[in-house]
RNA sequence: GCACAGGUGACCGAGUGGUUAAUGGUAGCAGACUGUAAAUCUGCCGCUCUCCGGAGCUACGGAGGUUCGAAUCCUCCCCUGUGCA
């Protein structure tokens, strides 16, 4: 008895990664999973370059508006629905397709989180309010107490992580390696293949760099300004790419084409990122091109049928 | 043409006689990442070799000069900006 198939679509930011997956989600009876840190937010439409409401109608998407621009969805949260997600369109007889480029977001999915408490918000504001009476070092200093290895492995000027690891080991009174210890909860009961890709530096750049000035004149300035007018400027995912650039054009700090060349800027590094996350994902098929090349969309057709048929 | 100001490594920008391959910052490259991750953090970053301790070479517009020693002082030349003509 074999098990079902699991596609994981994968790549940097501008990669085609949208496209390939429509193509193989028609020609195969996919459903795509997404596995987007952004996307999950109604409302941000043009920064986070979502596939069009056509595109949906056309193929079921899972995991994209999920939750109000005002909420905040951690990795556990994504990890439970896209798993729930995935089953329910096994169940369906049609093949998933995860796509998505936030690498926590899919290690969550694929090989769960460790048995942690969630965020703690009190203790957590508590923390930095006492870091910030007692100096930069004194978060790092306390998680050398609470869990000696987590502050070896973790660099005292991160401070998130920092906080994290005290919040955790704080509220279960031990340390979190300790918990860590335990193993996480993977994904279990499918056969997962893996597909990146992985296009020229250089002409990736190039699309990052013409998608991002695409986004501000598609209107980016006028939905970040309607978001800010309903939610506030705090809502969390304003802290995202592009959005983050239009507050700070719309609050008169830096210029139209400065805010362009810093998300410009902002999504290369980004895409940079991934791509060191993405290099220790295990098994992974590496096609070296963009998702919209009818050559790469038959490579990956291939792969995925070899896998279909024992 | 004259008067100022200035030309520094991919870029911005400190340095104004000696621990200077040259502070910072940015870009770029590499890496980390266990519940805000489109976040956050780390390393490398003139060239060549390296037993990773280091060794050699080339560098601050160009050419000369002063000096034990110059990105830093002097001379001439080239270029840029601003002002006056």
């Amino acid at each position: 008895m074999s098990l079902p198939l699991l596609v994981v679509l994968l790549g940097p930011t501008a990669s085609g990664k949208t496209a390939l997956s429509l193509y193989l989600a028609q020609r195969l009876q996919g459903e795509i999973v997404s596995c987007d840190s952004v996307a999950v937010y109604r409302e941000f439409e043009i920064g986070t370059a979502k596939p069009s409401l056509e595109e949906r109608r056309r193929v079921q998407h899972h995991l994209i508006d999920i939750a109000g621009p005002a909420e905040v969805i951690t990795a556990g949260d994504y990890s439970r629905l896209a798993r729930q997600a995935i089953g329910e369109i096994a169940a369906r007889g049609h093949l998933p397709i995860v796509v998505g480029g936030s690498g926590l977001y899919l290690r969550a999915l694929l090989d769960g989180l460790f048995p942690g408490p969630p965020r703690s918000e009190a203790l957590r504001t508590r923390l930095r309010e006492r870091a910030a009476e007692r100096g930069p070092d004194y978060l790092h200093r306390l998680l050398r107490r609470f869990d000696p290895a987590a502050a070896q492995t973790i660099h005292f000027n991160d401070v998130p992580k920092v906080v994290r690891a005290l919040e955790v080991s704080i509220s279960v009174r031990a340390p979190m390696t300790g918990l860590w210890q335990q193993g996480r909860n993977p994904l279990t009961g499918f056969n997962i293949l893996r597909i990146g890709l992985n296009p020229d530096r250089d002409a990736l750049y190039q699309r990052i760099n013409q998608r991002a000035r695409e986004m501000f004149s598609f209107g980016l300035l006028d939905e970040a300004r309607t978001l800010v007018a309903r939610y506030g400027a705090s809502a969390w995912p304003l802290n995202s790419l592009g959005y983050k650039q239009a507050l700070q054009h719309l609050r008169g700090e830096i210029a139209l084409d400065q805010a362009i060349s810093a998300a410009q800027q902002g999504h290369r590094n980004y895409a940079k990122r991934q791509l060191t996350w993405f290099r220790r994902e295990p098994d992974v098929h590496w096609i070296s091109g963009f998702g919209s090349d009818p050559a790469v969309q038959k490579e990956s057709e291939e792969l995925i049928t070899a896998r279909l048929q024992p």
